[in-house]
DNA sequence: AACGTAGTGGGAAATAGTGGGAAATAGTGA
DNA sequence: TCACTATTTCCCACTATTTCCCACTACGTT
């Protein structure tokens, strides 16, 4: 399970490090995509292998499924990451991202998110307005 | 449970410790996330688990929903309790919080919360202020 | 007064994140 | 095919932060 927000920076070499505590668990290789929301999520290998077979028994009849399918597989990039820790952003998911020096890396489930600074914080304050609509489906879910 | 509210300090490394009565109950590993009203919410790895596999069953097509998993576990960290009974708080939970030096570790339940003095301070008074409307209210549904 | 304990502070070692050099590889044009 | 250039890969090094541990002080108890 990865947690946490990390504020880290996207060299000139479009390597980003990632957090110490996801390492373990990310494992040696990963699969970098398009996110939703302007984002790029990585994976573990193996549930990037979990994900791809799922959206293989998904239709190809319908076109918006279509559409979802190659967004999310032909934006997939697999990699590796390197012996100290970063990972290699290729240049056309670093400009889906807009991605400039400083980046976030956040934790999220089985997944890992790569925000550019600004984006993530317009986001989460956007999200943050919604506090209250939020308590109330917590609530719901028993989680509070 | 945890009962009682401790004024404590959060000092140059971001660390805050837990009152001594919190300690056994709330073990060795913890989960510190952004909160309700601005406060910050610690739960013993064990509950965290619990409400962690609640917010699994969320989906992740919806935005509101994929918003809502973001705000609760990217603003979730994993920590421990180092060996005189502290805890460390991220920088940006920190900024979440608007923690200064002086914070209230609260038991409320399931869970301690952790409060910036002065917010705290506000949100008490507050409260009391609509306890006469409150109270009117429970009368009304025939609680009091 | 001596002791035990809770909360706090701080020094030193370990480590995470970042930057950059040099070797290896891929791409380009004659 | 070969030479030349640009990019990528691998590795080393620096620095700020984190972690681990020890020590001090205040306070309550015996």
């Amino acid at each position: 399970m990865f947690l946490g927000e990390y504020l880290h920076t996207l060299d000139t070499k479009k390597r980003i490090s990632l957090p110490v505590k996801f390492r373990k668990e990310v494992g040696k290789r990963i699969v970098v995509t398009r996110g939703l929301d302007n984002c790029l999520f990585v994976y573990s290998l193996k549930d990037w292998q979990k994900i791809s077979e799922k959206l293989g028994q998904l239709s190809i009849a319908q076109a918006n499924q279509r559409g979802f399918n190659r967004f999310l597989l032909s934006g997939a990039v697999e990699g590796t990451v390197d012996s100290v820790g970063r990972i290699l952003i290729p240049d056309f998911l670093k400009d889906f991202a807009g991605l400039k020096s400083r980046v976030v890396v956040a934790g999220v489930n089985d997944r890992i998110e790569i925000w550019d600074e600004k984006k993530w914080k317009d986001y989460k304050k956007q999200i943050e307005e919604q506090a209250d609509e939020m308590a109330e489906k917590l609530g719901d879910l028993g989680v509070l």
